[in-house]
DNA sequence: CTGAAAGCGCTTACAG
DNA sequence: CTGAAAGCGCTTACAG
């Protein structure tokens, strides 16, 4: 345990370090343990530079004090700046090299003020953040979402509730205070009725996920039930798998839900056994099922809802000396990160999340530009795709690469 | 691979499937494959609530609005909604239940102009978000501002530079734009001189990390240098390893820097030999390395600066017949989720990312509030710990669950 | 104790 | 082609 400490090493204490490295050959590619680079040494030089000058630029340029500088209305500096065709080229050079010189930068406040619009969306996520962000599945959303706010000049605004009891107020807040011209919500439970308020508000909404409660909402999501179908089959068909359990993910969540019928649908429609044990999507309900399904005797096949409860029930049951695929093939669902480095390695199916997120936000912006959309065209669904590693049997253990994806 | 399609499956189709699950015996705790609770049957049931009914609440209720319901002026109603002595109780409540009637919400922008107050703050990554969200570091950081963020009613805006070069314009726009009260800044390369410009600005910032070039900073770190001397005489003391290579992340990061200077001066108070390898922080550059570590055949001894580049390596010696611990112990940095799952797990410098962000954001606010803060205590250090697991040998393998932590 | 007025910085329809 | 004026919704200092 390090304590607490501000000391600053020396370069001096590293440089003697660095002597005594001296005798080892250098292989190839591999760079001599030299130049220190850029130490605490050499921060004086860089002090006194060009930032040391442009100190407290007064916290707010307006139009105003550009439009003093050239001489010309606040109307005609607003317009300028927008680019508009009525200002001549040169004062509009002249105002931008003004602007430029006395570092305007538009208040956002104001412009969205008389403009009520706010560039910037939400990513909405109901679930109290230490629950969510958990799951690696918001880092991809949040990439996806971001990228596209970003081609939009859009700002991307984070909300998340508080706790669950508060989950409205975080939704009437963010979207009707006009700080956001629009949001995508994830991770709803289908109890949740805020994401209905919202949607009934006539507000810019898409949603990430299936949502049979909301048929007219605009949403992004993947077929869950056929997927789980696949996942089923592909133990069923491909590894001749006749006993199996369903790890099930929080089931007032629509995709455990909907991975839960998918699972059963393909186990009624080949004739093999089930078990389902309702889990919460993490590993720690996973590691508690395992006893559970060490007790299944027969059970020859595990298809969990999401990897994360793959791999604490896989993790339980290698420790308890059964084989995995041998004597429990296992496949998971989701694909973000963690089915590819495990040992074995998890066969998965890959969900798309940035993607989703990417066309979540697209067609987004298109709402907010006043795009209506058609009741057939509300919800999208994203390819899945089987990604075949060790849990499986598809690929023989040893080998160190997974089918890698995302 | 699934194809695109919006085909709901229907409750009945499940309902066979379940019934041909029956036989088999169910143990404690696991539930039957029974009742398929909410599934697309009940849609029409629940189409025609409440929310139906509350439809397009007219986009924007003013002060105006309730200040007319209620037959007072707007500025009663605007002190009443904040709770202002001067307004009688009895008019308080009335004015209340009005707003509440009405859905009555704060216009953000309108505040923010008149307040100069936004009540949001950034979270600023440099880098393009496709690189930085990569990493599960930044998971924890929003875990930590998001949750300081709420506590303090603010929003969190999420910035990130659509490509490097355009850097600076992110900054400035979004700090000096007024939409933001202040910010964190994470994953700054030392030589990013937008940090510089903006604390020199004399805005609200708190970085992330070490900042040598920035003594008068505020921010939050580690000790970066003491962690890896302590990671590297963890394998030279407790494992007895003589020559070391040390695989290192980009070095225009302080961090990398530091934990290469910290693993240079450990190797050197011990006598042992040492290799530098550059790497990026990436998995790939980490399997990269592994034909040169292959290369140094007197090597027993691996310090990665972080988590993924030691998989990579590992990952790569292992399936070229190497085995770790026994001819090469390893040790990673950052225990941000990786290195607990893999196998064998990767011992670690655990860096308490979340706490860090918790910290930063505290001081953030504080800087807001109006606080000022004492050259010594510009940078805070927050303490490191070892975690030993499976790669370095002090973990025996086959056990399944590492020392967990986080 | 309460209302009317000024003004935050911007954009845009209206005059000249 | 350009300037002055109105007004987005709010807060707060100023009158009554």
């Amino acid at each position: 345990m390090l304590q607490r400490s501000s000391s600053v090493p020396t370069t001096h204490e590293v440089r003697r370090a660095e002597g005594s490295a001296g005798t080892l050959e250098q292989p190839q590619r591999t760079t001599p343990a030299e130049p220190l680079g850029r130490g605490a040494g050499t921060l004086e030089q860089t002090k006194g530079s060009a930032v040391t000058e442009r100190r407290k630029v007064a916290a707010n340029t307006t139009l105003r004090d550009v439009a003093e500088r050239v001489g010309v209305s606040v109307s005609a500096v607003s317009m300028a700046l927008q680019d508009h065709p009525r200002i001549g080229d040169d004062t509009k050079r002249r105002i931008r090299e003004a602007a430029d010189e006395l570092g305007y930068v538009t208040n956002s406040a104001a412009r969205a003020l008389r403009a009520s619009k706010a560039d910037a969306i939400a990513l909405i996520v109901p679930n109290t953040s230490q629950h969510v962000f958990g799951h690696a599945y918001f880092m991809h959303v949040l990439t996806g979402v971001t990228a596209v706010a970003n081609r939009n000049d859009a700002q991307v605004v984070i909300s998340t509730s508080p706790d669950e009891s508060h989950g409205k107020v975080a939704y009437d807040r963010v979207l009707r205070s006009g700080s956001v011209d629009g949001a995508i919500v994830t991770s709803a439970a289908v109890t949740d009725d805020g994401i209905q308020r919202l949607v009934a508000d006539g507000l810019p909404v898409v949603l990430l996920g299936r949502f049979p409660y909301l048929p007219d909402a605009v949403s992004v999501g993947i077929d869950d039930v056929r997927a789980s179908e696949l996942a089923t089959e592909h133990l069923i068909q491909a590894h001749g798998r006749r006993a199996l359990v369903h790890l099930t993910g929080p089931l007032d969540h629509q995709s455990a839900i909907d991975r839960r019928d998918g699972f059963l649908a393909a186990a009624a429609r080949h004739g093999v056994g089930t078990y389902i044990v309702e889990g919460d999507f993490s590993e720690e309900s996973g590691a508690a099922a395992g006893p559970q399904i060490e007790a299944l005797g027969d059970v020859d096949g595990l298809v969990a809802a999401n990897d994360e409860m793959a791999f604490g029930a896989m993790r339980h049951l290698l420790g308890r000396g059964r084989r995995v695929p041998e004597d429990l093939a296992v496949i998971g669902f989701d694909d973000f990160g963690l089915s590819r480095v495990t040992t074995p390695s998890i066969s998965t199916m890959h969900v798309p999340a940035e993607r989703m997120a990417t066309q979540a936000t697209d067609r987004l912006f298109d709402l907010i530009g006043g795009a209506r959309v058609a009741a057939d065209e509300a919800h999208t669904v994203q390819p899945v795709e089987l990604i075949a590693r060790q849990s499986c049997g598809c690929e023989p253990m040893g080998r160190a690469q997974g089918g890698d994806k995302q």
